[in-house]
DNA sequence: GCAACATTTTTGCCCGGGCAACATTTGCCG
DNA sequence: CGGCAAATGTTGCCCGGGCAAAAATGTTGC
């Protein structure tokens, strides 16, 4: 399969960025990417079982779900054209946390663990490069989840919604912001109840530190929100 | 410096683990790592600033602690000789979210991450393997901070308690285990309050589920405990 | 425009567990 | 051994926020 059409996304992902047609040209020649092809609902990766391959969406949209121990199951991210996945989880003989479905038809490639960590003699620069977008890949999620904690670590509601919303502040590098979360899948990120929630947002817009509507936020009162978070 | 007294000790690495004399001898010598003495409080590593060296304790106790939003520090883990740190920032460009102190006097060795990532055309298969442990390495960390966040989006303290468990049981292969945390440290990794923890064995060990004293966790009905997980 | 549905807000109830204060045990050192 | 500090256990109080149910608002298709 020609993959070229592909190469200005792939140049876009986090594993492949700054790489040249022709260094992309050899590599893949190298690694013999798999392609498959997937419909709505298809499972790309089962939680509970290895991978030795790092997958890249090529189209479509894609969830990764995580089974929780009473059974059901939730979303935990969700990932359009360039998204990777399994590439922590190819390096390591862990069981995968998640499972990856195909939200709406998907094509995805896989190149295989074993070629990435094992260069081939000829291709010097370009594989050294891959490999250290590899580990930036992987640190960068790391550092992701370990913010996820300091979050979740916070005592109270009140605290983790400043540093979330000083977070994005940062992120977006603005005071004004918009994030793709439903008031549901925020609660659930800050791990409270919807409800709970919506109460102490409107508070923290009655007390006048910000203000929201639906998917964005505006934050008032920097100096306020910061030291919310330091009690 | 000498550094051949330290092989075993290296070997076991996680790092540098599976390394025979030779090749350690060939890759320090191209690597020239600093090595440094330090005083007990000293700082190896301070919080907010990148680094591009991955530090390998050689001798002594180290202690990682991460600044509260507060101001305050807490500590996160404790390493003896053989310990990794800075493995996962040097890869990254991201400030330090913890600082190493030397909880005993202690003596480190620091490789240079340019060097690891880019290997010299002469070590061959050695290189390919330190690679391979450097990507095993992070991604293992991934994972412990992955099971880390399970535990704290439990909502209740007893859920978390039982998942603590049954993770420590399988991870010591039996149902009768001890850990080296004082009551307070995994009240902390729990996220809860100390007083709170105690409460909550206490009432366990009252139900027949558990036994503890200090450090020492026997499971006495494994099937009761998993099913509190899951409700 | 209206009916059916999804998303968000609001509110009352109530309990898990944080907090503070004190008792007890363990270990350490002069 | 006695005294002191750290670790652990115990208990009462009280509030943050989970839960459930209902109201308000937005969204879609006919």
């Amino acid at each position: 399969m020609d993959l070229r059409p592909y190469y200005p996304l792939l140049r876009q992902t986090s594993l492949l960025r700054l790489m040249r047609d022709d260094e992309l040209d050899r590599m893949l020649t190298c690694f013999a990417p798999r392609v498959r092809r997937y419909q709505k609902g298809e499972l790309l990766l089962l939680a509970g079982y290895e991978t030795k391959e790092v997958g890249i969406l090529l189209e479509g949209k894609i969830t990764a779900l995580k089974n929780t121990p009473d059974g059901a199951s939730v979303a935990i991210t969700e990932m359009g054209p360039g998204g990777l996945f399994g590439d922590v989880l190819s390096g390591s003989s862990e069981k995968s946390p998640v499972s990856v479905m195909a939200q709406t038809e998907s094509l995805a490639m896989y190149l295989p663990y074993e070629k990435i960590i094992h260069p081939c003699a000829k291709l010097h620069e370009t594989h050294l490069q891959l490999l250290q977008n590899l580990v930036l890949t992987i640190s960068n999620k790391y550092f992701a989840l370990d913010r996820r904690v300091e979050l979740l670590i916070c005592k109270s509601l009140r605290t983790r919604i400043c540093l979330w919303l000083l977070e994005q502040a940062a992120e977006a590098g603005q005071a004004t912001f918009a994030v793709p979360l439903t008031r549901a899948g925020l609660a659930e990120y800050l791990n409270c109840d919807r409800s709970a929630l919506s109460r102490e947002l409107g508070r923290m817009q009655r007390e006048g530190l910000i203000e929201t509507f639906r998917g964005s936020f505006k934050i008032l009162d920097t100096e306020r929100l910061r030291r919310a978070c330091q009690e």
